[in-house]
DNA sequence: CCTCCGTCTGACACCGGTGTCATAATATCA
DNA sequence: TGATATTATGACACCGGTGTCAGACGGAGG
């Protein structure tokens, strides 16, 4: 009773002495086998320790129970380190995958060079993530080729006008919004936004447009000159902190389009003697692990990465199914500690 | 030229007015197919966006060009927060595995209920990656099982006496030794250790070996009292520490088996108005991205999870293939920053 | 002119399942 | 008892590639 090799279906069907056709059916607990039959051939898979070939399975279901996700990283995209905030996505999202019964094929690409999205058309998923700030090169056109393709897929991210891909993503507007609420409690005076303020990035410029709309509306300016640019990293964030200190820009109120600029913002505060919150108040947006760990504790807009991964994962599984989906939006949660 | 669904090879050998074989050929570049012929095949398989189905290919081929990871949590396994050193090494595998030609399916499992390995029995995958602390029950019944089902896997972690599988580790012993060797350099005198300094966990075990036998080479002795057990995470970390200190215990030296019980530690310490490094120098193990924005910056024991990645794929790619494989070891680095 | 060889191609079996159809065995009813 | 419905099973085509084998074709050599 020990075949060579993996048992097949067929090494089944001869030792429980019926057709392979009726292993077949008696493992999917098909209706039409005979409860005594069905008991045997249960049996004698377990003792051969047998599994189903998914590949042949696959091929003559054509559907593959498996997502693919594909995850572009910064531009800066170093080595070791990726954005904190994708991997926790990252792990809802296998999290949602698994509880689905599907598999889930993880990718990193790079966002320069052009990116492989191959996994539906060659049957390896049935449908496909996409992570990641979306605020490169030609990323419109590609997205226009796997609609035209048919391939289905949804993003995360913000919602693009004149753009027909489904997407599910945080309320960035409302985090925005959150945000200048809180400060403007604080009667902070001058204000200062740390991101991308051109529409380059979808996600940061909302974040933007809900900070300075609701600023606007009390009658505060936000000029030119007190929006820097960055890219979501550390670095970016000091950077454009420091250049602020050094135009002489007077605030007391900094709001960042993420926790890693707020994080280089605050060293950025610190080395120039600037206390906080005391004399400038500082709100990140994602919160990431870091946040809570680094001192003065990182006040911040949370994006409930839990849910997001499941309503990513929801959505494809509709979208597949044919059934019809709509863009989600998630409601943002304001944490507050200790810098604003 | 637009037939419905998805193009097949019968497709392309109709356009291209040759047979299907020809086009399998031509496609793979085999030297037996006309130049003119293979040129003429690429450019209708082109036109047709044609990609070759995985899964009719990994059937008839009987393999997957795909590895699995099964990813372990902390048995505290809190829905949305993951140990961030085994995201950073999820990255370096994926990036490894993309470098090798494969596909990567990842999959978390939660260390209570027993795992899924069957991605090699169902054709999933070729071999499987295993990463976690590999302190749970029955761990090790379920390689022994794998093992005499020669799935092909390797383990992350220590190598453990008696134990057949194939392991690629950072040196924890060494890691521990460098830790001991900068807090005897800075003549601190009363040292203490938090982690497992049980063989329960055989990484934090090696940590604390070469910690206390570095320390008792210089007469130093490091008695029972002045070890506290913990798991990896923040909130434990906090609370070993605590119970240090509400016991008395006097200390001046801290070393953590991870980063984020030196956290914790770090935490603790200053709820109890210890400076650090002033009154206490802290080591870490990691170097995770929190380590350094904590403050004071976190001095740690950096494993390579660039490295550490590639060498599980490498390892596992040549295991596959039946090449002789042994373990490895890779050298861990200090790095200094402010807690020591 | 025939043989032999190298080059290139097509026919066909095969991988291991799933779905359809035909049919044997048994039960149900008039 | 014969006709019909129900249940359980096996035979077989099929999914879309890959690998093997046989053979067509053209050129070289005797």
């Amino acid at each position: 009773m020990k075949p060579k090799g993996k048992a097949t279906s067929f090494d089944i069907a001869h030792f429980a002495g019926v057709s392979q056709s009726t292993v077949s059916r008696a493992l999917r607990n098909s209706p039409l086998v005979n409860e005594e039959t069905r008991r045997r051939v249960w049996e004698v898979a377990k003792q051969l320790n047998y599994k189903v070939d998914k590949n042949a399975s696959n091929l003559r279901t054509q559907q593959s129970s498996t997502l693919a996700l594909l995850l572009f990283e910064d531009p800066t995209g170093d080595e070791s380190q990726i954005n904190p905030f994708f991997l926790n996505m990252l792990g809802s999202i296998t999290r949602a995958c698994a509880k689905q019964g599907y598999d889930l094929l993880v990718s990193f690409q790079s966002t320069s060079q052009d990116w492989r999205a191959d996994y539906e058309d060659s049957h390896r998923a049935d449908g496909i993530i996409l992570l990641g700030y979306g605020d490169y090169m030609d990323y419109q056109s590609r997205l226009q080729q796997l609609l035209s393709q048919d391939t289905k897929f949804v993003c995360w991210g913000a919602t693009v006008d004149g753009r027909d891909d489904l997407t599910v993503s945080c309320d960035n507007y409302g985090g925005g919004k959150l945000a200048a609420e809180h400060l403007l409690q604080q009667n902070r005076s001058q204000y200062v936004f740390i991101g991308d303020a051109s529409d380059h990035s979808p996600e940061f410029f909302a974040r933007f447009k809900g900070f300075r709309d609701t600023l606007t509306a009390q009658g505060l300016a936000l000029p030119e000159r007190q929006i820097a640019n960055a890219i979501s990293t550390e670095e970016s964030g000091y950077h454009a902190t420091r250049s602020l200190l050094a135009n002489n820009i007077q605030f007391d109120a900094l709001f960042a389009a993420s926790d890693l600029i707020a994080i280089g913002a605050l060293k950025a505060l610190k080395e120039a003697g600037k206390d906080v919150p005391g004399d400038v108040a500082v709100i990140g947006f994602d919160n990431i692990a870091a946040a809570s760990f680094i001192s003065p504790a990182l006040t911040t807009v949370q994006q409930n990465t839990t849910l997001a991964g499941q309503m990513l994962v929801n959505n494809l599984l509709n979208l597949i199914k044919g059934e019809a989906v709509t863009d989600t939006l998630l409601p943002p949660k304001l944490i507050v500690r200790k810098s604003a």
